[in-house]
DNA sequence: TATGAATGAGATTTCATTCAT
DNA sequence: AATGAATGAAATCTCATTCAT
């Protein structure tokens, strides 16, 4: 059955993503993976051909369903409201619901070669969603930016890394406010 | 003779930080280590008990170093320019000299417990230098600041992540103005 | 298959024990434990999660089939004979099958810590049917000893070191004699 | 200087031998005799040219010096007085001060080959001392054995095992009587 | 589909031994 | 006489992978 086989993968795939989050690429064996689920190392490879193509699928998954939350949202409305409400969504989901993915997004030369560059792929469609808003904001005269290429980088890094500390509500509305700074007008 | 006993550990671990930051604490291993300082694994075991204390030495030595460095530069003069001298020479260092070591303050639950709360001492104190000015900036009312503590974490999330993408000393300074936003007076 | 599993660990705990007794806990390693069974160290590990728990599993089951055989000679008649039946099934079984459990009985602080523990439960166990018979007797009078504990001591002393010089059923008779004289009402 | 050598050789061997009491032969490593001696493992190959001849040379040294304090008790007197002072004499020691040496006298299977012989020398002249006594006893129609050979085996296993349960001055008086069962004269 | 068993390569760790100083 | 450093062989342990059922 597709339906029930879908199901199946997406489990995997969801365990995977924790612990490798959790523990990073090397850190993770298949045995861990496998008792979560509460089946054997064995039924894995029937769905995956190897740990490296379990990896994979795994990351592609999480970053594909992040990238489609951050889709969803409203794309019309001043630029600082969409980036605050992007910003917003983001840290919520990483810390939240994915406090593992900040590995994918920081560090990626801890990942095999194939990996990498899957993730850099993952990382460039996510960046373009930021990347857009920024610009409008730049055009328009409602952003200031030293350069565009450096603010979405500290951006993503202090996203990302707010897992680490970010516990509360109005944590994420500091944070959220604080990365808007680096795109304030100056006075 | 202690001289020599020093300049040996010493070399172990610079090798040991340069593969760590190559690959990250799993993907490190101790035949390569020894290989690559043309000894057998054998002799690390004389001068450290285990692959865990060898590499908590290691992180240990390298953010000494570093924090030695950021806390020489002068302490006096307006913040502005004390926080642009700190942001430059951390990038500096980070990009230049050990772009191993983002692993270093980021990612800490990579680690296995007894590394994590070195890792955190070093972070705290490596976070002192900067926390001083930016207090005293926001004190002065030069910096203002949504809160220090989120503030802190992106200058960090932003440094540490530099050696990913930045190479040019143009993207050096650009990264160094766009952090500086973070603690600007705004319009 | 439960079945087969169980039979598997059988054969590894009794090929262990084998070994246990030839060399010693720190004398026996796995890869002979293996090649004796013809599978790979690799498999051990399949059952048991280091040497010490293989070792501990193995020893466990060694001293429960001992007493078990003990506990299931006859509980009544006079205690003379019971506790002469007793002494001459253990030193039986010490000499013919199991040459290798003196170490189970005596020097236990040649084992790691967790092991000690379960060594000396096995041998309270063990301890207690003997205990029961001599008690009994020297209530009832037929018994004279010094004192209960040191008797135990002494029987367990000499029936575990029978190995080293018994060899024929004469020489097993005359051990169990001895051993009686402990008990034996004096002139 | 001879003089020199042969305490340093003394205390090498009498460390030597209390290691291998705690931990038998093949749980005893060199790095932990030389730290407890306070010099280095280098030290110990410049008094001896292996493991294995310390080890001998331990052996012998300890059971040379016993024997020599069980051969210094008063030669005559009934057998009954004789027996009791040698076996609270030997008790004592082995209590007292070389509870490590149990493993010398039983398990002799544990040591390699070369040591096994020496200890099996030493045990024997060990075990002349007692018979000697028994004999004569038997002989003299004081005491009443099954045989000679089981009643010196217990008497040895009884006394060796001691250090591990026997305290008290108490309980080394209720072991000598109870030992002393085994050549009494049966009512 | 899924499992339990097994494997083999490679990693960490231990330790007797050697040797230049 | 003694040390510190290093070695290399062997032991313990880990884990991705395979496979019969």
């Amino acid at each position: 059955m597709a339906r029930k086989r879908g199901e199946r993968v997406r489990a995997i795939l969801a365990t995977a993503a924790d612990l490798l989050g959790e523990r990073g690429y090397a850190g993770v064996n298949l045995e861990d993976v496998a008792e979560r689920l509460d089946v054997t190392k064995g039924s894995l490879y029937y769905y995956f051909a190897s740990k490296d193509e379990l990896v994979t699928a795994a990351i592609e998954a999480l970053g594909a369903e992040w990238t489609d939350r951050l889709e969803a949202l409203p794309a019309h409305g001043p630029p600082t409201e969409r980036l605050r409400a992007l910003l917003r969504e983001h840290i919520r989901i990483a810390v939240r619901e994915h406090p593992a993915a900040l590995r994918l997004f920081l560090v990626p030369d801890e990942w095999p070669e194939p990996q990498r560059d899957r993730i850099k792929a993952l990382r460039h469609r996510h960046d373009a969603v930021f990347r857009a808003v920024v610009e409008e904001g730049a055009r328009t005269g409602e952003f200031a930016v030293v350069a565009v290429d450096p603010t979405l980088q500290v951006l993503h890094a202090g996203m990302s890394q707010a897992p680490l500390w970010v516990r509360t509500d109005r944590e994420i509305e500091q944070l959220t406010e604080t990365l808007l700074k680096l795109v304030a007008a100056t006075a």
